[in-house]
RNA sequence: GCGGUAUUGGUGAAGUGGUUAACACGGCUGACUGUGACUCAGUUAUGCAUCGGUUCGAAUCCGAUAUACCGCCCCA
């Protein structure tokens, strides 16, 4: 049997339901917060992720997926977002559009070479946004406040925002240098991962887990000693801003980001799940006020952030929270005997075509058969075509769930199913009782557990 | 990229070298040729991830491969 590439899945079943709920909530959210929706190519020349990503960079250095065009170029499948939609703000100008500022989000299919585990994919979804031509920490903050609005909508609990500035690109070089500095003579101390970092990436040494209880560590210079005026006044505003939308937040000073793009604010927004590892960053982004020019676009300030949609789903798994509605059935229409097939195919597209939603029999099932399947799919109602029904042209309605029968003339059928349905429907609303906006109720209560 | 654990029908699984791979759930059919969710009776894998080895004999032991999961690195 041939299996699906290492690290990859299907979509089917529940998970397809709950990717259309949370697709779906993410349509309407980034409509109110008016929002522009951009879809880049999934593959682009290698050096776009070589230059915008950062050379450095594990994620480029090697995680990419990489491949010769028959033309010969040389093409990589995204990685992540960011410098497709960069690359295509410059490509298509626009930088020069009046109603700055320019605020996209797009979501889909990002792929990295690693080993697999739980939540965590070589193809894996993304969400993310990207706001072009503003500098204000305001914008931070509404951008921060997308992801803590949609955990808050989906009801996942235990959300911490931890915010940092690196400062502007001088202050980072300068922190960079000291940094270096301070962990030279310490640097037969620290762990092997440590070394690697003081070359490749020294600010992550303060990240390390290992190492954190070394006296250099606790030494080391700190970043916000390092920040300029004008940084350290973007990021006091930016916890004003964070404060006035009522968002709450602390302040990691260790907090760097892997990617090499990133200037002034960075930050993540974690859930509190057991068992959950490095996983429980569901959220991730920053400002980058230099990546527009250094991809050979004018000088355009930017804030983005992205996240997975894997991590959010088992997430909410864990918090036992279950997204979308239940593939419920209107009518179910069942053949007495397979010589009422035609008909029952012909009152199942009549139905459809007044917008209900309709199954019947393709298996030639026995008649207990049909019940049984009708009450897998949740059938509300129940039709029955058989010999009277087709003298008569009155046919049995059974209301599947109180088992009441009634003789309804073909003419009224629809009527019928929609005055029904009707009464179904709003005798559910009230008893639906949690409060949550995007609740829909069904029988067995209340989706959105408390 | 490094280290570890696992893999038996549609599902949950028992089974640690010896005749037809237990049990349960689910599916289908019939008893019940116009009304089901109870009951009963049938039926439901040419098969123990794949390939190779050891053996008279392998789901069981060994090796390789694949995949999943756990820890690290990194990241969403």
């Amino acid at each position: 049997m041939i299996q699906k590439p290492k690290g990859t899945y299907d979509v089917f079943g529940d998970y397809g339901k709950q990717i259309k709920y949370l697709e779906n909530l993410l349509n309407t959210l980034m409509d109110t917060y008016h929002y522009e929706y951009v879809r880049t190519p999934i593959f682009e020349s290698s050096s776009l992720f070589h230059r915008g990503v950062g050379e450095t960079t594990d994620i480029v250095s090697k995680e990419t997926y990489d491949f010769k065009d028959r033309g010969d170029r040389d093409m990589t499948l995204r990685p992540e977002g960011t410098a497709g939609v960069v690359r295509s703000f410059i490509e298509n100008k626009m930088y020069a559009r009046a109603d700055m500022p320019v605020k996209t989000w797009y979501y889909g299919p990002m792929f990295r070479y690693e080993r697999p585990q739980a939540g965590r994919f070589r193809e894996f979804y993304q969400f993310g946004v990207e706001v072009f031509g503003t500098p204000s920490p305001m914008m931070d903050a509404e951008v921060i406040s997308i992801p803590v609005t949609l955990f808050r909508l989906l009801g996942l609990k235990g959300i911490q925002v931890k915010i940092n500035s690196l400062g502007d690109q001088e202050s980072r070089e300068l922190y960079r240098t000291a940094l270096l500095k301070h962990f030279q003579p310490y640097l037969s101390e620290l762990c092997s991962d440590c070394k690697e970092r003081y070359s490749k990436n020294p600010l992550r040494i303060l990240d390390c887990k290992k190492d954190k209880d070394l006296q250099c560590m606790k030494d080391a210079p700190k970043l916000s000693d390092y920040l300029s005026e004008s940084s350290k006044k973007h990021f006091e505003q930016l916890k004003q801003y964070l404060e006035a939308l009522g968002i709450d937040y602390v302040v990691d000073e260790h907090l760097v980001r892997g990617l090499d793009y990133y200037t002034e604010t960075v930050f993540e927004v974690e859930a509190d799940i057991q068992g959950f590892g490095s996983n429980n960053v569901l959220c991730a982004g920053g400002r980058y006020n230099h990546l527009v020019e250094h991809l050979d676009g004018p000088q355009t300030p930017g804030v983005g952030f992205a996240l997975g949609y894997e991590r959010i789903l088992s997430a909410l798994e864990k918090e036992e929270i279950t997204l979308g509605e239940e593939n419920k059935v209107d009518v179910y229409v069942i053949p007495m005997s397979e010589e009422f097939n035609g008909k029952t195919f012909a009152l199942t597209q009549t139905l459809r075509m007044n917008g209900f939603i309709t199954e019947t029999d393709y298996l030639g099932r026995n008649l207990k058969g049909n019940f049984k399947q009708a009450d897998r799919l949740l059938a509300s109602f129940l039709i029955l075509v058989g010999e009277d029904e087709e003298k008569e042209h009155i046919y049995t309605i059974k209301n599947n769930q109180t088992k009441e029968e009634y003789q309804v003339d073909q003419d009224y059928i629809v009527m019928f199913l929609d005055e029904k349905l009707q009464e179904l429907e709003s005798s559910c609303d009230d008893h639906c009782q949690c409060g949550h906006h995007e609740c829909h109720c069904k029988e067995g209560g209340c989706h959105h557990h408390e």
